[in-house]
DNA sequence: GCCGTTTTCGGCCCGACTGTTTTCAGTCG
């Protein structure tokens, strides 16, 4: 059974407890919810957990569900779950995937319903099952963008901000959410509805709307004065989860907080608590204020996941450690350490598509120092190891010629006033820039093969400066043999980096499964790196383990995996990636300059 | 059913929108 499997069944179960005493359940509903979120945001398998008894490290899962799940790891199924789901249609759970359906509705509807509307229903449910695709992160921003665009033409919006997933830079986004500092709600919303690409209108009120655009993305805005804009940031940036702990740490405190501000429950008069509504609202024009408020540190968007990031805040605002980490940056970044160029190795998979030279120009103007050029390896079918080395010796000449001419350049440059403009044969170096790309580096990304061997000859890794090595292909072996597949691989002294580590493609295909804490265990010992690819297909190491590798200690590097020079601009991407794990600039390789960096590899 | 920087017992986020229930239940984020 998969995590996600899991979690609908816990899902499930809380829908059951709704329906059977919606009240008596009330705190068993939370937990179950719960206990699904977790389990689908778990970055080990739970059968991987059960078999090493460690269910219960998971927050959320308690002895009871441990028990009931581990009855089914063991025999397939649980009496718990089959006694209080045995009198719900399988229809019903079905139903529940639609929007505006719970499981009271979809109960109604299967018992009172007619017939014809409850298949047409269920095709629905299938339809959107095949499709439910959640959207890359360049996709959502450009339709954000694109709304934010038509909202700025209503003189009425003072301030329009992306929020929601967008904003904390999660790999995949479900929804578009949009938060507007405006005096006038009511006609704001009105615009927003005309926006032209509207293909339906999902909810319209007074400070809140919904809206379907082409594809099924919806957008979701929310409005608020701009005295009371900050708490809005705060509340609609999320995650839901963060709230829900922000919200629970600010009760013990005898606060209640909103999207409108700060209810102070300390204040009221009168015991009842169903009167706190007359209360006054503290209201934070900024984040930054709002947080104070709590006596908390600023939390950065990408933190917001409820993983620690409220307690860190805490002990950094009364100046105990550890804190909040202080996120790497894209201007910290001092390199691209995975580039395809064109240059012909006669490789196993796609060549890139511009030159080595275009690749260094737009390097340049990157403010990078150095580069690492990393075709695929050559292909194994139709060259013998002869000529596998043979062309990788060639290549590696052709590398050290143009080292030769940049480091010519580098001298000429320092030489040069700084006003000047430079002009260089083939690299064209910007004024504007103090920096500029002074080594390339001679490397190789190279297949993985199911037995863990490499398919190039010892010869062909002599002439490499360093290599990457990644799987494409035997993506499904069992978590043991693929284990032991990339440790044989990483044990290669010329391989530094572990690319695309777990070979996942967004909404495509699953990654591998791999035992992380053995693989980081070894790249620790053995100074291997881990990258964190920034193709948006890819964002891989996923930031939640990203995050385990920092907490051990394990360096990470940063490659665009570009077979263009347009792809050198997703460093981004893989920087969200890192924000989210908690990296500082000091866990990523390519930060360092280039020469501390040739000690690293030394 | 879970959990612990006021708690191993006694708590458990908050408000908006929809539809039809003129005062609220269901659903959502």
């Amino acid at each position: 059974m998969t995590n996600l499997q899991i979690a609908e069944l816990l899902r499930d179960a809380a829908a059951a407890y709704q329906l059977k005493d919606q009240n008596k359940y009330k705190f068993q509903i939370i937990a179950y919810e719960r206990a699904a979120d977790a389990v689908e945001h778990a970055t080990s398998e739970l059968k991987d957990l059960w078999d090493d008894g460690k269910l219960t490290d998971v927050p959320g899962i308690g002895p009871s569900i441990a028990e009931h799940l581990s009855e089914i790891f063991k025999t397939g199924h649980s009496k718990h779950f089959d006694e209080l789901m045995k009198n719900i249609p399988k229809e019903a759970f079905k139903l529940m995937e639609l929007p505006g359906i719970g499981i009271k509705t979809a109960m109604k509807l299967l018992k009172e319903g007619d017939l014809k509307d409850i298949n047409d229903k269920l095709k629905e449910v299938e339809i959107k099952e095949k499709k439910s695709k959640r959207h890359l992160l360049p996709y959502a921003a450009m339709n954000a963008g694109l709304v934010i665009d038509w909202m700025k033409k209503d003189k009425n919006v003072i301030q329009i901000d992306p929020l929601g997933s967008l904003r904390r830079q999660v790999s995949t986004i479900g929804d578009i959410d949009l938060s507007v500092a405006t005096n006038e709600p009511a006609e704001v919303l009105e615009h927003f509805t005309k926006y032209p690409d509207t293909q339906k209108i999902i909810e319209k009120g007074d400070i809140s709307s919904s809206i379907i655009l082409p594809g099924g993305i919806q957008v979701d805005i929310m409005a608020q004065p701009v005295e009371a804009y900050g708490s809005l940031l705060q509340h609609f940036t999320g995650s839901k989860h963060h709230n829900i702990a922000l919200r629970e740490y600010a009760l013990k405190k005898g606060l209640s907080l909103s999207e409108k501000g700060i209810k102070d429950l300390k204040s009221q008069k009168s015991k009842v608590k169903t009167t706190n509504q007359n209360l006054k609202v503290a209201k934070f024009d900024t984040e930054e204020k709002f947080y104070n408020f709590l006596g908390l540190d600023y939390i950065e968007p990408e933190l917001r996941e409820d993983t620690g990031e409220i307690e860190a805040a805490l002990r950094q605002a009364q100046g105990l450690r550890p804190g909040l980490p202080k996120l790497v940056e894209l201007k910290d970044i001092k390199a691209d350490l995975q580039i395809h160029s064109s240059f012909n190795i006669e490789t196993s998979h796609d060549l890139g598509a511009s030159s080595m030279e275009e690749i260094i120009k737009k390097g340049n103007e990157l403010g990078y120092e150095y580069l690492a050029f990393t075709e695929h390896n050559p292909s194994q079918k139709g060259h013998t190891d002869r000529q596998i080395a043979d062309i990788l010796k060639w290549k590696r000449e052709v590398v050290d010629k143009i080292n030769f001419k940049l480091q010519n350049s580098g001298s000429r440059l320092r030489k040069t006033s700084a006003s000047q403009r430079v002009e260089q044969k083939n690299y064209s170096i910007s004024k504007t820039n103090t920096k500029y790309v002074r080594k390339v580096f001679n490397s190789l990304e190279i297949d993985i093969k199911s037995d863990g061997s490499l398919p190039v000859p010892v010869e062909g890794l002599e002439t490499l400066d360093f290599a990457l090595v990644s799987i494409h292909s035997s993506f499904d072996l069992s978590r043991e043999l693929q284990t032991k597949r990339v440790l044989s691989a990483l044990s290669n002294p010329k391989v530094k980096i572990f690319a695309h580590p777990t070979g996942r493609k967004l909404n495509e295909r699953e990654g591998a499964e791999l035992n992380w804490p053995e693989i980081f265990e070894f790249c620790l010992k053995n100074n291997k790196w881990v990258e964190i690819n920034c193709d948006p297909m890819r964002l891989d190491l996923p930031d939640t383990l990203v995050r385990e590798a920092v907490k051990l200690g394990v360096k990470l590097s940063f490659g665009t995996d570009a077979h263009h020079i347009d792809g050198m601009n997703n460093m981004i991407f893989g920087v969200s990636v890192a924000r989210r794990g908690w990296c500082e600039a000091k866990d990523i390789v390519n930060t360092r300059s280039l020469k501390e960096f040739e000690e690293m590899l030394e």
